[in-house]
DNA sequence: AGCACCATGTAAGTGGTTACATGATTCC
DNA sequence: GGAATCATGTAACCACTTACATGGTGCT
């Protein structure tokens, strides 16, 4: 843990859109930024203790009439003033590797079929995940119809995002699946000549 | 170590497209694959260890007329079926996790600069990649004019995939500025009204 | 009664980076 | 002679996942 900057703001990001318990912030992350993050438990709980211990947040627990064990975290005023300094501090480039694409990149190496494969299995996710997003996408606009609020409008921004991205991604693997089809056709004909 | 099947396997890759050393494979990750893959020294030289120990890959060592510590590897037979299986083998999809995207989701707990300038940076950052890849693209289509290997077919689609997403990615970042200048615009009237 | 989901937590392991240590070679 | 780059390696640390353990609650 020690300086887990990532996971404790990204969860003091959800405490800060409304209070909730750890297995809600697990749910609400999957849902609405599960496109580009996520949190395990085994990263959530601990951490939403520390966020306690640093006075970040505060624990209300046992509500009756639920689960006795559930404690709802809610975001403290020295935690907003922590999340707001965090929020203003750049980025860092974040090192992202993609599997997917290294199996496409080293496909000269295995017979042609895998590469197509690959890419086959990517464009059915991106299918999938627009779908998604698609949902995700009218659920806001209906949800923030008349007023939109900061955290729709900037929720909006990044469905925005894994929209445009999804389908940049759809194109490029048609347009690689055509490359490749039209490769072995070459390949192919070459073969028949010699 | 252990089971590292991304790292050794993406470092095994390399080995399969030329021998090289480990500081070439560094380097070479970072001018080909740099921008979706990335391999540290910490990382390369004990899964370089391994792959030999394990009969995956053979070091040549002591080139005379150069830096005598300088070892070479080069994939072996067996290194390279190991590498067929592994590419044959579905890609897990990687979890990405985009710091920037979290601080511009979360963006509505802090004041409309901070999401502003994010996306700002973002773009910067985009523009300078692009230029990057394209220079990539042209010396890929200089080096396979003519004859293009299965391995320049296979950088030619990661290459477009990266331009695809770059350029996606810039006309994101336009747009949301644009969305960001309109409501800071119909904010600032609304106060003015009130 | 049984299943799906809600709920919290810990321990072990993994996959990786960063920092450090050390030094050779090349080119200006 | 100094800077840049080539070159190899280790140790400490870090963030995170997975698997495990345990059990409540609500619906059918």
């Amino acid at each position: 843990m020690t300086e887990n900057s990532n996971s404790k703001f990204a969860i003091l990001g959800m405490l800060g859109i409304r209070p909730m318990s750890g297995y809600e912030i697990k749910k609400s992350i999957e849902r609405s930024i599960g496109f580009f993050w996520s949190e395990s438990f085994g990263q959530i709980y601990p951490v939403l203790k520390q966020l306690v211990a640093e006075g970040l947040a505060n624990a209300q627990n046992g509500d009756e009439s639920r689960d006795s064990r559930r404690k709802v975290y809610e975001i403290s005023t020295q935690g907003e003033k922590a999340l707001r300094e965090w929020l203003a501090f750049s980025a860092r480039t974040n090192l992202i590797r993609s599997e997917a694409l290294l199996k496409i990149f080293f496909g000269g190496q295995a017979d042609p079929e895998t590469t197509r494969k690959h890419i086959e299995r990517e464009l059915t996710e991106c299918r999938r995940k627009l779908v998604a997003v698609n949902k995700v996408e009218q659920a806001l606009a209906q949800r923030s119809a008349g007023r939109q609020t900061e955290n729709d409008f900037h929720h909006g921004l990044t469905v925005a995002y894994g929209k445009k991205m999804l389908i940049a991604l759809i194109d490029w693997c048609e347009t690689s699946l055509r490359l490749c089809s039209w490769r072995e056709a070459v390949g192919a004909s070459k073969e028949e000549l010699l």
